[in-house]
Formats: structure tokens, sequence, C-alpha cells
RNA sequence: GGAGUCUUAGCUCAAUUGGUUAGAGCGCCGCCCUGUCACGGCGGAGGUUGCGGGUUCGAGCCCCGUAGACUCCGCCA
């Protein structure tokens, strides 16, 4: 028998009344009558009640006049039916009470930071003391869904053949993707390994190793700025698998998120997704991640405004862009500062102003309206199904700013008018088809949109060889919740020349290719089967299986906004002699203190 | 690097138009209390209003600066 406990404490029923038990926990609530004292002792599991009687132990209660909130206790006595009219219906325990023989202390509890029971303190407090803050049944719970998550997801990967294999932590920096964190080397001085930013090569590296279907629960680390939903170091589900076709890893995965749902919030889900290529989801959501639980589509109006003598839109379509809005249903009676502020957003993403008309009293109150025809306005009302209420909001531009501007505008109306506040709705799609290739203005040059080890689709490689890389799709695919990306893959380039040309078109010169890339380009030369695959963020996933606004909520001892650990304060200065073991000297003024 | 919101007791918050001694609940300390389950009652301690400067007869409140937290943009193949 375990010297702490018999039980723990959500487990004895008016069935062991008249046993003895050993419990062990956390004093959650003290009730102190001056003569009978009762406790609720808390562990993990639950609650029990602890009853001292005064007539009954007097040495003991005395003892039990001294405990405090979240001390440790064990607690070994009989247990007993509560008095008849005093049970307790809101617990499972609620019909027993345990009346202790012996108390023992294990730990003694300081006055508390802050209340276990009460509303949630300031974040930065709750990250000096997480290991408190885990108490809190609502982190205990979303770090219980995330192990539901994980086992599922390994269940489900290993019944599909699926080998679980761990690649380096200590890997190998390259200049594609985000910033590297880097880790010196000690016995190579001066060089440095790079922490991952995921198993990319490694996973197409097994497939080479002939090991067909992988997966990993993988840690991956970014030195990039942080947000809600990112952290420096955050977890993918992995996954890799030879002789794949696009539909294969969508089945696959649809199959293994409809057993994560199912085991960790017990819901069915529909699959088979939904499809959409990247160019639809720009073209009616103007969103590469479209949240669909709302519909307020970007409506092309290039028909209606052809024409027009409304100069704004003519000029853009006369140039080969676009015009579209998009009806904000019911919105028309936004504040100033919405209007401002969807006003900021149109000019941050690349519109010149913001055209509008407002549905008061049957009258559209618009700048522009004076300038459309009887004609125009007419398509307008069919097209937009214009109602009393209505906020219409225009875009004309290129076709990509357009969809851009309307996309952002769409998802922050939808927040405005809480069109999803509640909604249990689960719209899960595929986005597919995605660009290869994005030029930068910045660098002028193209840049991998995914990675540069996705495939271009077979049918476009004709446009590749012409140059023409901005038509170029590539064989990528996005997996999209509630409008935001769960994961991405693609299917991979397994040819060494198709592969170095990509390099090229990257501006990855020959000789940086050998020496950054050597690796991969001589495995693809040794018998390389084709092979694709997806990674999910697992954080993600689980933050909005919990319901949670950040994934900091689903992490164990996540990192505050400037990635720092605010219970153990790293990261954190070094010893001299560390640095000097590196051959590291630092170029800037160590801080004193 | 940029924008926004916030910072008052250990915690969550309040404080009228700029007005006298900055309050409440919870927690903490002490006393009382034998069937509670958010136990209850009485009493008490606890504040450089993030920090620095300014305006004013007078600043928690107005202005400037600064630090920190969070959210967003940039960034995140």
């Amino acid at each position: 028998m375990n010297r702490y406990r018999t039980h723990h404490c959500n487990e004895l029923r008016k069935s062991d009344i008249g046993e003895t038990a050993m419990l062990a926990g956390w004093v959650h609530v003290l009730r102190d009558h001056g003569g009978v004292i009762f406790i609720d002792l808390r562990d993990r599991e639950g609650l029990t009640q602890v009853v001292f009687r005064p007539e009954e132990n007097a040495e003991l209660t005395a003892e039990a006049h001294h405990l405090r909130h979240e001390d440790v206790i064990q607690v070994e006595g009989k247990v007993s039916a509560r008095v008849p009219g005093t049970e307790n219906p809101k617990l499972p325990t609620g019909d027993i009470e345990l009346v202790p023989n012996t108390l023992k202390i294990l730990n003694r509890a300081d006055v508390l930071p802050f209340p276990l029971d009460a509303e949630a303190p300031n974040e930065d407090l709750r990250l000096s003391y997480r290991y408190f803050d885990l108490r809190r049944p609502q982190l205990a719970r979303n770090l219980r869904v995330r192990h539901r998550v994980t086992k599922a997801t390994r269940d489900f990967l290993d019944e599909k053949g699926f080998i679980e294999i761990e690649t380096p932590i200590l890997s190998k920096s390259t200049p594609e993707g985000a910033r590297d964190f880097l880790v010196p080397s000690r016995l190579t001085k001066g060089k440095f390994y790079a922490l991952p930013q995921a198993p990319q090569q490694y996973k197409q590296l097994l497939m080479v190793g002939g090991l067909e279907k992988y997966f990993q629960i993988a840690k991956c680390f970014r030195d990039e700025d942080l947000r809600s939903d990112r952290q420096p170091e955050f977890t993918q589900i992995d996954i890799e698998a030879s002789f794949v076709e696009p539909d294969d890893i969508f089945v696959l995965v649809e199959g293994l998120l409809a057993a994560v749902f199912r085991a960790s919030r017990g819901l069915e889900i529909p699959i088979p997704f939904p499809r959409l290529t990247y160019t639809q989801a720009m073209d009616e959501f103007g969103s590469d991640k479209p949240d669909r639980r709302f519909a307020m589509p970007l409506t092309d109006l290039a028909d209606v405004f052809r024409e027009s003598s409304f100069k704004m839109f003519r000029g853009a379509l006369d140039a080969g862009g676009a015009v579209k809005a998009i009806n904000a249903k019911g919105f028309a009676e936004l504040t100033i500062g919405q209007s401002d502020e969807l006003t900021a957003m149109a000019k941050q993403y690349g519109a010149k102003g913001l055209a509008f008309i407002k549905v008061e009293n049957g009258e559209w109150k618009s700048p522009i309206v004076k300038f459309f025809s009887e004609a125009e306005k007419q398509a307008l009302r069919s097209k937009l199904l214009v109602e009393e209420g209505d906020l219409i909001l225009f875009a004309a531009d290129k076709w990509e700013v357009v969809c851009e501007v309307l996309g952002r505008l769409r998802s922050r109306i939808a927040e405005m008018q809480k069109l999803t506040a509640g909604s249990e709705q689960l719209d899960f799609l595929w986005v597919t088809d995605f660009p290869l290739m994005a030029f930068s203005a910045e660098e002028n040059k193209w840049n991998a949109v995914h990675h540069p080890f996705t495939r271009p689709k077979d049918e476009d490689i004709a446009k590749f060889e012409a140059q023409k890389f901005g038509e170029v799709r590539a064989e990528a695919y996005d997996v999209v919740l509630n409008g935001v990306e769960l994961g991405g893959g693609s299917i991979r380039i397994h040819e060494p020349e198709l592969q170095a040309k990509i390099f090229a078109a990257l501006g990855v010169s020959e000789e940086d290719q050998q020496t950054l890339f050597g690796h991969i380009l001589r495995a693809f030369r040794l018998g390389a089967p084709p092979h694709g695959g997806i990674a999910f963020g697992l954080d993600r996933i689980v933050m909005l299986i919990c319901g949670e606004e950040t994934i900091r909520e689903v992490m164990a001892f996540p990192k505050n906004n400037r990635g720092i650990d605010l219970m153990s304060l790293s990261p954190s200065a070094v010893d001299a002699r560390q640095l000097r073991e590196l051959g590291i000297k630092l170029a800037i003024e160590k801080e004193s203190g």
C-alpha cells in the first residue's frame, strides 16, 4: 500500500462508509467553526470533506485549527455518512466525509500570492507563479485536453502505420524562413547549431531513408516576435509519407482531426472537409484562411462599373484591377471610432480610401452615390442584397489589394458585430493551390510561399520553366478551422534537378546550394521516393478545443510577450567562464546588477 | 521598429467637475463561534495611486517623458 493515500479525493462513496481510508492533498477550503472544523481536501481528481470533531479527538482538532489554505496534508480515518440533511449534492463525494484519526502536515503554504478560486489576476503575476497557477482547474483541464489530443494523435497515426521518430534539436541554420535560435558549439568554436524551426529536412530525409510513414510531436523554435498564438518554442504535429498524393494526405488528416475532436470533445466532425483553392478563398473572402461561419462575401462589381462614369471605380477596372464590395448587414449605425478604425485599416492594407454606403431611413448616405447611375444603383441593390440598416464598403484597386483590404475589413467587422460570439460551429476547410512563390519588393527577389521544398503543380511546370514565377501554383494545402490556420503542408520535390532549379529561382547560389542544402540534393540522387506531408500547430488546435484566447493557456510554462519566462527569469546572463569555453565575447555592455 | 489599451492595498476593482483623512469585496492578523460547504460575527493591520517631471492654491484624475503588461501591425520559408 502507498504510504500517502489509499484513495484519491474523488473516489470515496456511500459504499465505502465504515471503511478506513487515507487521503492526501491540498487544503482547498477551511470552515473552522471554533468547535467542529470542515476541510475540503483537494487533489487533481476532486474534493472530499474532512471533519475534525473536538468531542472525538480534541488534540487533533486543536492541531487542525492551525491549518491554512493550500497546506498539503495527509489524513487517515474512517469514512462516515454525513449527518442526515447535510449531504452536499454538488460534490460526487457529497454523501460522505472522512473523520480522521491522524493528521500529518506534509508541507505548509505561505500566504498565497493570489486566490485560486477567484477571477484570474494579471497574467505576469500568474506567470511568475506558474507552478501555483497550474492548480487552477481551468489550466489543469487544458493540459489534460492537450494530453488527450496528443494521445489521440499517436493512437490514430500508429493505427495507420506511422512511426514516431525523434529528429535533432541541435540542427543547422538555413537562411530561408524565420530567424533561427542559435546554440554555440564548444567543440567547434566559432560555429553554431540552430534550433529547428520545423523538422522539415529531417523528415524528408527519413523518406529517403525508406521509413515511408513518419510522424512526430515536435518542438519547434522561431526567434520572432510573439503574439497571443505565437511562442518562441511551440509544438507541431509533424507528418510525412512516401508515395502519396494530396488526396492521401487529406483523407489521413480528416481522420486524424476527427479522432482528435472525438477524443478531446466527444464531437463527431463532418468529413470530408470542403475545399477551396487559394484564388477562390481570396476572391470570395479576401483571406487564405477564411472564417465562413458568417457570410459577408466579397462581391465582384466589375460588370456593374465597367462603363461607369465614377472615375475611381472605372479607373481601377481599366487598369486591369478589381472593384468589390462587402455588405455588413445591420452595421449602418457603427460608431465614429469604428468607422475611423476601418478606414485606417483599409489604408494600412493599401487602399487609397474607404468608399461606403450607409442605408438609413430608406436613404443611401454616401459621398459617392451621387456618381452612380440608376442602373448601377439597381445592380448594387440586387447583387449586394441591400436592405435598411446595411453598411456597404467598397474597394477598387489591384485584385490582390481589393481582396486583402476587404478580407481584413470583413474579419474586423465580424469581430465588432460579434458574429461568431458563442458559436459552437466548427468550420473546417482545405485551402489548396497556393502560389509557389511570391515576389518581395523589399528584397527584390522571389521567395517561397510555403518553403523551398514545395512541389510546383505538374501542369504549371511549363510556366515555371518560362520564368512566370508568379503564376506557378504549388502542390500545397492548408487546413483551416474557423478562420485559423491549423496546419499546412505540401507534396515535396524529390528530383535533384528540379530542386536545384527552384533554389536558383529563389536566388540561392550554386555555392550556397552545396554548403546549405548539399546533403538534401545528394540524398535526392540516391533513390528518393515521391513524398509529401503536413504539420499542425498543436498549441493552436488545443487552444481552439479549449476555447482559449491564447496558446499560453494551453502550455505548462509559457513565456510572456517579450519571450521572458517570468518564473525562472530566463533568458539570463551567463558566467564569463561559460563564454570563454565557447569562444564568445559579448559585443554589448553587460547589464549592471 | 510602429500603433492602441492598461498600471490605485497581497488579489479584483471603486474614487463625482481637479478639492479635505484614497474606499469596497476577497485575502491576511487577532478574538468569538460544534454541521458547514463561497460558513458566520466582531475588531485590526495593510497605500510613495508604476516611476520622473510639469501645470495648479490644490493632481489618483490634466500635460510631457519613462518603465512594465497585454493586443495588433511589421516579422513568423
